[in-house]
DNA sequence: CTCACGATCAGCT
DNA sequence: GCTGATCGTGAGG
């Protein structure tokens, strides 16, 4: 937001991304994600993420069936970007975790706006066709609504997939996290857990609670096409068996 | 080459 | 709460 403020976000540094899977998608609750677009800085705080696991170990994970073209990034080194696309030309982005080359991920699924937004703003309109209801939308989109999804937090920072791979650590990368600095109050959020989005209810990991998100946000994204502007945080999809993170669910 | 399938989103009921 | 649009990706022939 002000240069005092963008001046702490620093990335963080290698060793925060190695570290089990579930546990990075925690940490990464709070942090900033920051997108650098020639002098301007667009950025969000993270309020929800999901955990993907490794090769052979999460059917939900691309990496399940071993290294492919699209998500090689998955078999890399720890802290870069793994951006994907999916139907109509929106992408998503995760970051690389543990650094083992087992294929392990966090997708970034909602940002609070930061820094940026009218930008952000501007991003996401362009993605939409023109029509009549174009000022409906400029004139309804509230600020919390920019960034929650993985698809709009793509559009809204402009991540494509020119950016799948990139290290989220180097000092001159067009994107990184960096902690919440100052204005991150110096309380750690608190987190709650659900299963997460978008899997088949009948599936074994759609018992793994492994989507986690900030209680306090209203930027965290429905689970499906839910009227935004509600206050009613997001209810999980049913699944049979929901429950927390164990040494046996963690891949 | 062809086919099936979504880690989604916006709009409407 | 539900539906349709729409296309990159990967597996299989």
């Amino acid at each position: 937001m002000t240069p005092a403020r963008s001046g702490e976000w620093r990335p963080l540094p290698r060793r925060f991304y190695q570290r089990p899977v579930v546990e990075l998608a925690a940490a990464l609750i709070g942090q900033v994600l920051v997108r650098r677009r020639g002098r301007l800085l667009l950025a969000g705080r993270i309020v929800e993420t999901e955990a993907y696991g490794g090769e052979g170990l999460d059917p939900s994970a691309h990496s399940f069936r071993g290294s492919t073209p699209r998500c090689a990034v998955m078999f890399g080194p720890a802290g870069h970007a793994y951006v994907y696309t999916t139907h109509q030309g929106r992408c998503c982005l995760n970051v690389t975790a543990e650094g083992d080359r087992r294929g392990k991920a966090v997708l970034i699924r909602a940002l609070e706006p930061l820094s940026g937004l009218e930008t952000m703003r501007a991003l996401r309109l362009a993605a939409l066709d023109e029509g009549p209801t174009r000022a409906r939308l400029l004139a309804g989109r509230a600020d919390h609504e920019l960034a929650a999804g993985p698809g709009r937090l793509c559009l809204g920072l402009a991540i494509d997939r020119e950016l799948n791979g990139v290290d989220l650590t180097g000092a001159r990368s067009p994107l990184w996290i960096a902690g919440p600095g100052r204005s991150g109050g110096g309380s750690r959020p608190s987190i709650r857990w659900t299963p997460r989005v978008g899997l088949n209810p009948a599936s074994a990991s759609c018992a793994w609670s492994w989507r986690a998100l900030d209680v306090a946000s209203a930027a965290v994204s429905p689970p499906r096409g839910a009227r935004a502007g509600g206050s009613k945080l997001p209810r999980p999809r049913a699944c049979p068996r929901p429950q927390h993170r164990t040494a046996k669910n963690i891949p």
